[in-house]
DNA sequence: TATGTGCTTAAATACGTTTGCGTGCATACG
DNA sequence: CGTATGCACGCAAACGTATTTAAGCACATA
């Protein structure tokens, strides 16, 4: 077993070197050499445009420079920078559901000004799980990122403070009102539009008995379910035991709170779910007990994924522009990075929008 | 000499730390120092199970060793090792759609076996687009992974081999069936499948009148094209002009697609599309036609993603073992870069499954 | 001739690891 | 007693890059 690691070793080593498959790259000073220039010159005139300021070269050895780039085929090697220049050309990003639709279109956006920059950007899904979210923390701390942008539903203030003193990365932050913290911080407004939309349901819709599906032991999760209580405590009206329901933000507990909402003895004329898939999963309850959206029982969502629209009775929603969310999450780091700003945390609040569709 | 540069070393460090917020990284001399041992028997202690058989060390040393790294919270520093190594630790995967349901049990899956080998993950996604898909290979270039999991639609087979001789990371392939290459590949069965699908609408279900919503211009589109082509003329149908529909694996192409199906002088019975994005679509376009589904027209998707089963009605599809097709690019790629295999390149194929739901 | 002054390039060093090689020190053997 | 052998560890050389420091050179000035 052991000899056999060993010779299994030897027999990689050596088809490597003799074959010669393994391609060993081309360095700066294979560059210099063609060039006949030395290696630190390479490295001026490669990082020409990133310092202005720097050392004079002469044109005749800038072209020869990068007639010797282009002829063999030259790349940085990016471990070697970071590695020297404490640099990573590398942003991480945390989100919390991959599957979640909510989430692409900010990604892309993401990935969209990184890419402009210059940045690879690392993707990470914590399932809106703790664990996970803390696990990603000691990832980036194995692997440093230059920016990390992440959308936490349990880490705290502390914890990701003490992350950016290990860290040296800058963080933006997704959908959380931190009180008062180094990092920026982009959200919607979630509060005041679930405020609006429960009393748009009342005053518009006539609706009394309305119900809530949250996910309260999440930040976010909890802003709106307040908001959901103050508006109907403001409306004077009562909020019956079971008329507030705790799900997970998947499509599945959706539904499962729906039918809990379903069998209640008094049962409810309209429902606000945290997110879309919650609000799907209430459509589907809806569906599978026969009942007629928005006759039986009015629904709203949060978010507006594609779905939303999609989906029959298309969902009345709250949308979020993640688009918009998105570039201004990037923006706020690369002006970070770029050390552009460098004061304290800064609030980005991005407004929602009451989109009223078919269920309502 | 050598004290000088020692105590150079501390005065730099304290600097560092008292005048600058910016944190200086735990360094294994730092380790080392705290455990009163070189630097050199702390990387042994560190990577004793990665190398079974180095050199021994004493229990107590390792004792020490491993207090000190608690004690400093080390973490080794990934671009150091890298350009050391020529290991990266780091994994690329590039998909043709985030936003497709399809791929997100597949990266997860991926995702979990990375992880419990100690590797990263960095996501890309190429929009089906012929010139992402070249970006894609050249940021790997700039900043190496060691294995590369793709979903080419656009690449040939020089294209992937030439990157594979400039970059030296192991490749496998998913959906893509190369003819004969050194890179791995997974796929399924999609012609089989297709062709059996098209024969079970005809002689289970009595169809004549079959369509088809392709992308003929991607290779899994093409193969599934061809198999529906072949079932139709052995079964002696005709595919009057129209019948072949081409799209691009969106929802919108697909319902549109649909409606130009829908308005034919003589409109098909039953239609099968290259993926669930575009059957969907299809269901919508039937929808806002107010025709019924199944007995207007019947429905057949391809992946079976989980909208496939929450959507009314509920689609007919050929299921993709995703979860498994997953495991299996991941299982195939460690054992290549932990040299468990390195011979020429294997075929996985992994079969569908046609699962009957409420569209047909 | 000596000295200063731009301008251009070369040499040296450090970033944090891994690893081949060497070394001191016991213990065992001839 | 002298020399192998095995053990536990330290030294120092890379890996490819950015940057600091120094050096070479032409030319003008004193």
């Amino acid at each position: 077993m052991h000899g056999l690691n060993i010779s299994a070793m030897i027999m990689t080593k050596g088809n490597g070197k003799t074959s010669r498959s393994m391609a060993r790259s081309v360095t700066m000073h294979d560059v210099a050499r063609v060039a006949q220039v030395s290696q630190s010159t390479v490295s001026r005139v490669l990082s020409a445009d990133a310092t202005p300021t720097a050392v004079p070269i002469s044109d005749d050895t800038i072209r020869r420079v990068q007639n010797a780039v282009r002829e063999l085929g030259y790349h940085p090697n990016l471990a070697a920078r970071s590695l020297r220049g404490q640099k990573t050309q590398l942003i991480a990003v945390m989100i919390a559901d991959i599957s979640n639709p909510y989430y692409h279109v900010m990604v892309r956006k993401i990935q969209d000004v990184a890419r402009q920059h210059g940045y690879d950007v690392l993707i990470f899904n914590s399932d809106h799980n703790a664990e996970e979210e803390h696990h990603f923390l000691q990832g980036i701390i194995r692997r440093p990122a230059d920016g990390v942008i992440m959308t936490p539903y349990h880490l705290t203030k502390e914890e990701i403070d003490q992350f950016m003193q290990r860290s040296n990365a800058e963080v933006v932050i997704l959908g959380h009102h931190f009180d008062c913290s180094d990092f920026d911080r982009v959200f919607a407004d979630d509060y005041k539009a679930t405020f609006d939309a429960v009393n748009w349901l009342i005053r518009e819709r006539g609706h009394k008995r309305i119900a809530y599906i949250g996910v309260p032991h999440t930040h976010p999760g909890q802003r709106r379910q307040q908001a959901y209580l103050r508006a109907m405590q403001e409306a004077q009206l009562s909020v019956p035991s079971g008329y507030l329901q705790t799900a997970d933000f998947t499509i599945e507990k959706g539904e499962q709170a729906m039918r809990a909402l379903l069998n209640l003895p008094e049962r409810p004329t309209a429902v606000l779910a945290c997110n879309d898939l919650m609000a799907l999963g209430c459509l589907m309850a809806m569906e599978s007990y026969g009942l007629r959206v928005p006759n039986d029982v009015a629904v709203v969502g949060f978010d507006d994924i594609p779905e939303a629209s999609r989906f029959s009775p298309k969902l009345t929603t709250l949308a979020q522009r993640s688009a918009e969310m998105g570039a201004q999450l990037a923006q706020a780091l690369f002006e970070r990075m770029e050390g552009k700003y460098a004061g304290s945390g800064r609030s980005f609040e991005v407004p929602c929008e009451l989109v009223i569709r078919d269920s309502t």
